[in-house]
DNA sequence: ATAGGGTTAG
């Protein structure tokens, strides 16, 4: 320390006299303070008993401001507090601010409030630095209540105070104490202060009320980038796009340049009426503004395009943004699980993992729901076990997401048991439960029965049945074959029936050949949604299984006239936890001359076996030979052959189809299940199918 | 010393 240049070692005036006592002290220099290295030296220095010293002439404030503001640790600051106490200066109420201030720019939130707390009368600036660091780290509760003790020691705010109490009332949120401020700020006379009065607009916007933000953003005589902002974000938070985008033209209109943060603003709101297109527009904004490699602009860029369903232009902006970052991941896992692309995000949320990066409850609600959509029960399976040790454990939409997903996966007893243990059941924790329940209950009476019961007890506790409870039972009636009933059950409900509700009764007149019920299903389900192409499949194939081909002729010129068409069907098979997947008569894949020869092979032992086709099933209109090669062709076929050829004897064999079983399919399956001694799951677009020893659980209803 | 933003699921 004596080395150092930086300090002037200086005898005292009065070293002559007392010669023992005051010899030698340091002086810093203006330029010492410019290596803090060198002052926290002075520092242990001074608060050394060896060296006691003469403070004659010497500036208290400046000298531990600037040690202050050096400060590049949390450990500096204690050694300054603890000064600040020896020297009994403490009641520097410009140092303690500073002090606080800096222990919350740290991110140190507690410390900072031992620092306030020991300080006996706070000014406003200290009241400020406190509440500050709330607001800052989100404690919106605490900063609320150290305003409330603010006022009861009569200090009044000022307009720094004034902005941070306002993101706290607008944070928690609660209105009626964000409306007294707004009184305050009132009777203060504030109205003139733009810094408080957008924090006024930006707490009502919060709140949800807009209309009153907006009052207070029209009286605004000045508005700057922040003013609008809070307006533009307002109305995005509010399910409000269009109008966020109406504003951020206004404001531009007015010569307003946005910057970052409003972008970003602006990129929300296009992702949320999910327009690429004029996205696309404020993408080369930020190019323009050279705001490309602005982290959070990054983000919001990777959100849009990624629930725009633009996954791989997503990831490239995913990939540029070096720090872990939650809402980032969370932005393209949902989008990769929203887009179909579940194996992507359940690859993502396990390289979050990896790297340690914090998962909140919407990560693990994103990720179970691509879990649900890979349809792999081994996967289900590691899900729920890392979920059941993980934080998320008691939310509720995780569980109705697990309840959903092992459904799914083909397992309703872990889905019973994941039930079970979700402490806080609420109504779609229930409506979970019961759709479980419907996916596998066909013709299974003691399962219809169990949702019978769950639907009777809901009302026990205090839930009140939706429309997709109402659709199961419809679904479970009129499975069972009571057409009418499920009929006048609909007509006694105390809701409008909807889709889920029309479309149930709609494929339970197509299981039981009820002809005008189901037509009078399929016009309310027209009227409803006059584009959705599975009504229709649902009413021809109704249609076919009466044998009225005229009809079906006339569904399909009428999908034509709506430029409807079916979707392109594909079955998934998971072999050694890779999925592989097929398309009808799909050749590409590398073992594919093995799969035919074994679906040949198949074949013939079908025909052996007394197999017949069907030929009523709406496929009345094709020939002989390309019947048959339609039939055997398709995709879950192709998934059967390939599995029996890649896994060992009796291993039981996992399929996810997109489209719904044909009935031909179904039966061969049903027989390949007995020819080769294997359990056959496939789940289809509807349901689940249990085949074993020449059986389905489905009771061949479906 | 201040204010405005991004992930949202069953």
């Amino acid at each position: 320390m004596a080395s150092s240049p930086l300090l002037t070692k200086i005898s005292h005036p009065f070293s002559s006299i007392y010669p023992t006592k005051f010899t030698p002290f340091y002086l810093a220099t203006e330029q010492s303070f410019k290596f803090p290295s060198t002052l926290f030296n002075f520092v242990k220095h001074l608060s050394s008993n060896d060296n006691p010293t003469i403070f004659h002439n010497f500036n208290f404030d400046s000298f531990y401001a600037n040690l202050i503001d050096n400060s590049s640790h949390k450990i500096n600051l204690t050694q300054v507090h603890a000064k600040l106490l020896l020297l009994g200066i403490q009641q520097n109420g410009f140092l303690v601010s500073k002090l606080v201030n800096a222990a919350v720019n740290f991110g140190e939130i507690s410390y900072a409030r031992k620092v306030f707390d020991k300080f006996p009368d706070p000014d406003v600036f200290l009241w400020n630095a406190i509440i500050r660091g709330y607001s800052k780290y989100n404690l919106f509760a605490s900063a609320v209540e150290m305003y409330s003790r603010m006022q009861v020691l009569w200090v009044s705010p000022d307009g720094y105070t004034l902005p941070h109490v306002l993101k706290a009332c607008g944070g928690i949120p609660s209105f009626r104490m964000g409306q007294q401020v707004h009184g305050q700020i009132f009777r203060l006379g504030f109205e003139k202060d733009v810094f408080v009065q957008n924090g006024v607009v930006a707490f009502y916007a919060k709140c949800g009320k807009i209309a009153s933000a907006k009052v207070v953003f029209d009286r605004l005589e000045i508005r700057n980038v922040v003013s609008w902002t809070s307006m533009i974000s307002g109305y995005a938070q509010n399910g409000q796009p269009i109008e966020a985008l109406r504003v951020f033209d206004e404001m531009r209109s007015t010569g307003v340049m946005p910057d970052w943060i409003a972008l970003v603003s602006v990129i929300r709101a296009h992702t949320d009426v999910e327009d690429l297109e004029h996205g696309k527009s404020i993408h080369s904004c930020v190019i323009k503004m050279g705001l490309e490699l602005e982290p959070d602009l990054l983000i919001a860029l990777t959100a849009m395009y990624a629930k725009c369903g633009q996954v791989m232009v997503a990831r490239s902006f995913f990939n540029l943004v070096k720090v872990p970052n939650l809402i980032l991941w969370n932005a393209m896992i949902s989008g990769y699980a929203k887009n179909g692309y579940a194996e992507e995000a359940v690859k993502l949320f396990r390289d979050m993992i990896a790297h340690n990066i914090k998962t909140d409850s919407i990560t693990a609600r994103s990720a179970v729901l691509a879990c649900a959509q890979v349809g792999s029960f081994d996967l289900a399976r590691w899900m729920d076990n890392y979920i059941s040790k993980s934080e998320h454990k008691d939310d509720v939409f995780v569980n109705s997401a697990l309840i959903d997903m092992f459904a799914k996966c083909g397992n309703v007893d872990m889905a019973r048991m994941v039930f079970n243990r979700t402490l806080d059941k609420d109504v779609v924790v229930w409506s979970s439960m019961i759709v479980g329940y419907g996916l596998h209950a066909c013709n299974h009476s003691g399962l219809v029965e169990d949702g019978w019961q769950l639907f009777h007890c809901m009302k026990d506790y205090g839930i009140e049945p939706r429309h997709q409870h109402y659709a199961c039972l419809v679904d479970l009636l009129g499975r069972s074959g009571y057409l009418d009933q499920a009929y006048d059950f609909i007509m006694n409900m105390p809701i409008e029936p909807g889709v889920s509700v029309w479309g149930a009764l709609l494929s339970a007149c197509k299981i039981h050949r009820h002809v005008t019920l189901g037509e009078y299903a399929a016009e309310r389900l027209f009227s409803l949604e006059s584009y959705n192409t599975g009504h229709y499949v649902q009413l021809s194939n109704l249609y076919a299984s009466a044998r009225m081909w005229d009809r079906v002729a006339k569904i399909r010129v009428l999908m034509r006239d709506k430029g409807l068409s079916k979707d392109l069907g594909y079955s998934l098979i998971e072999i050694n936890g890779k999925l592989e997947a097929f398309r009808v008569g799909d050749k590409s894949h590398p073992r594919s001359k093995e799969i035919f020869e074994e679906l040949e092979s198949l074949e013939r032992r079908l025909k052996q076996a007394g197999f017949v086709l069907d030929r009523n099933s709406s496929l009345h209109d094709l020939n002989e030979e390309e019947m048959e090669e339609t039939l055997c062709n398709h995709s879950e076929r192709l998934a059967i052959a390939f599995g029996l050829i890649s896994t060992a004897q009796g291993t039981a064999l996992r399929i996810t189809k997109n489209l719904r079983a044909c009935i031909n399919c179904h039966s061969a399956t049903k027989l390949i299940s007995k020819l080769v001694n294997r359990e056959i799951i496939v789940r289809d677009a509807n349901r689940f199918h249990h085949f074993k020893d020449g059986v389905c659980s489905c009771g061949d209803y479906w």
